[in-house]
DNA sequence: AGGCTTGATTCATGGCATAAATCGTGGTGT
DNA sequence: ACACCACGATTTATGCCATGAATCAAGCCT
């Protein structure tokens, strides 16, 4: 029920966009086969094929021999047309990477953040001499770089500011994207750390083929990517998801944002640490950071310790049977590094605690995985920004250059034709 | 991100989508403001409206002056032109109700259940009965009436059949849309009653002009209908929106569901009403049917209504913020029977105990309002079923009538250009 | 070599939205 | 009264688009 039009030139720029992201997420494909699939004519194909071979984005990749014709030629997304840059503002460090379009990683930089409460300014110039050095240091055109993708962990707003308001970093309406723009040409996209993690999670892990999916990130925070019909899910003002404050357990633990009985105070790193520590008063618990100590909890033979894992799979299913009663998932995933080392010990019994919770047929109709990238890929997700656009636009737009020639009339024909 | 082709034709579809879809909302409304909110320009305005014009779907109502030129002509929908069918299947009674395209009721049917676990084929000989008799009642033609929704208060697969489960009526399985389509040739949709009754809020009640809204259902069930970017939020097998037994209190009381701390045991009618009377041990509690008795307990002025109402604003709060946090919303409606009876004594502190349950951020972001509708628009919002298809294709398809006196050559040209 | 099969491209066609030009319709000024 | 003006609506000329049919290209088989 959108209050738009539509033209000519919609219908063209939606059909590159069918065929192009087609073609980068299943290639190498044929002509062929890419009309079977998008149901386009043969003509249309060749015709939208041929017009982005010949901008370079799209590149013939050797041919399959068919019995007794002539053969098909593959089509895939040229890996060298342009460049992707993706970086993840974390809690200890910034880390910004160069991606070729097959998602090759070409160029690493890593800034390590002191402060417990970094201050934007430096965070921004991390960001902006990150994205020069992986330039450099992949000896690319810095012409050819497509966008530069960058992950916080707090919530974003979807201005052309992008600000940020991100508890952990202390950031209260940070406008990050317009500090950036005004450091570098090249286009911006900031976004929620889990909401990139859960794109690249659909496009090359667990989140592969599914149209409705929830990515749920538990590590020393918990949060959630839901993907509804293809695309992410966001909400009135880009925070919907966030599922570790949900209520849990009415009037239970006091949780770090203030309220009683969220999930996070039960299922998050360091709440599982804070029960454990409780539960073992008077006697020595695990200590040193919170993912070793994590670690060392799950390796602990203790009887308190099976306890506290036990009631932590036993919250963890009641909050993913929420996602689940409410999304309809046909998948749900599991992620972050705390979620990570539970699902892998513990994943029946979560898939057990989940179905005790929620309502019988959604429960049947879903499946719940592990996350296949691991915690690393925020960059990667990142950088999936830029590419969702590009893919969206169906490739880059004509540029002003372009508008120009061809507006002006072609000066061969008309003396030509004038001449007969 | 949808691997569908777009042509010439879905254009000019979505176009007539477009226009029609304003004016039915937001009409009556001149050729020069659709103009102006849809960017089309207004000869496209113009040639559009005028194919709707001559197909009878839409009419000039009247002219605006404008001071010094030629009157703006006012457009509507005819509301003549097709008529809508709804149908609410409750517990206790099937309605039926027919209405022309500015939804102004013309005639109703009502068919008590008596049973419990009403046998299908009695309630689809109900429904196609109800269907005939409104039809006759308000005189119409049965070639214009364009479709027939059919609310009913289970989950609805999406398929042809139309699949019912529901576990109030002991349904399980049962293809509803199917039975419904052997008995007449009015096409049939088949939906969730609250999926449809929050559909009519957003058009026609506390939803209007919200692009991201909640409609929050509390009854002597729980339920909750997702409008995201406009259209309704369906998950991958339609059963999304669950919210009545989602865990509110880990562990609590046990749910008609058979899981322990769902929303629904704490909030639903049933639940208030079996925790009142558990408050009560011992004195007397309140009586009658379960809405009776709801009322009853909202009108005792002894202590222990007072507290078991507290408690209950309290749970549905922690309510409201799972479904604030996660879908983050711009607006949230509360209706329901019983949800209509809390929030009109208590709606400043249901806000305030989702306030305090609900992420500072969001919840700024929401507001919290009462359903406008009142329970019995459940047909009504039955009937927005074949609007929204009627809106969707910008009109009634050209039938295959049509399409062959357009193949055929016109019979006058071509001797006339040949005499030429 | 010639036929055959299958993939890819080209061509003619009709549908579409759009800008520009034209037509309608009322008010206004001298 | 009549020309003029302002503004809405329609018509016309234009260029873009996907499509089916026809044509071209490339391999295999006999």
């Amino acid at each position: 029920m959108d209050a738009r039009r539509t033209t000519v030139r919609d219908m063209r720029r939606a059909n590159r966009s069918v065929l192009l992201t087609r073609i980068w997420l299943d290639g190498p494909l044929s002509r062929h086969e890419l009309g079977q699939t998008t149901a386009l004519s043969l003509a249309s194909v060749s015709n939208l094929v041929g017009e982005m071979i010949g901008e370079g984005i799209v590149e013939e990749a050797g041919s399959v021999e068919s019995d007794g014709g002539r053969p098909r030629v593959l089509l895939r997304v040229a890996p060298g047309y342009g460049y992707l840059v993706g970086a993840d503002v974390g809690e200890t460090r910034v880390q910004v990477e160069l991606f070729d379009l097959a998602m090759t990683a070409l160029a690493k930089a890593e800034y390590p953040i002191a402060a417990a409460e970094p201050d934007p300014d430096d965070v921004a110039a991390h960001l902006l001499h990150g994205l020069r050095a992986v330039i450099e240091q992949a000896g690319v055109d810095p012409g050819a770089v497509l966008g530069f993708g960058v992950a916080v962990s707090g919530t974003v707003e979807r201005t052309a500011d992008a600000v940020v308001h991100a508890q952990t970093l202390g950031w209260e309406g940070v406008p990050l994207g317009a500090m950036l723009r005004a450091g570098t040409d090249v286009p911006v996209h900031v976004d929620n750390g889990a909401k990139t993690l859960g794109q690249a999670e659909m496009w090359f892990g667990a989140g592969r083929g599914a149209r409705h999916a929830v990515i749920a990130l538990v590590g020393s925070g918990i949060g959630a990517s839901v993907v509804a019909d293809g695309v992410g899910y966001r909400g009135a003002h880009s925070s919907a998801g966030e599922w570790g404050h949900t209520t849990i357990v009415y009037g239970g633990r006091r949780c770090r944002c203030g309220n009683l009985g969220c999930l996070e105070a039960y299922v998050g790193a360091e709440g599982v640490l804070d029960r454990f520590r409780q539960a073992n008063r008077g006697r020595p618990a695990v200590g040193g950071d919170e993912e070793s100590a994590f670690g060392e909890l799950l390796r602990s033979p203790t009887r308190t310790a099976a306890k506290v894992l036990d009631e932590t799979v036993g919250y963890l299913g009641a909050g993913v049977a929420t996602l689940v009663n409410l999304f309809n998932p046909e998948r749900v995933v599991l992620g972050g590094w705390a979620g990570l080392a539970l699902g892998e010990r513990f994943l029946p019994q979560i898939r057990e605690a989940t179905a005790r919770h929620a309502l019988r047929q959604p429960y049947a109709q879903t499946s719940i995985e592990l996350c296949q990238l691991g915690p690393d890929a925020v960059a990667m997700g990142a950088a999936t920004l830029p590419m969702a656009r590009l893919l969206r636009q169906g490739g880059v737009p004509r540029g002003a250059v372009a508008r120009v020639t061809t507006t002006v009339p072609p000066p061969a024909r008309r003396p030509r034709s004038r001449a007969r």
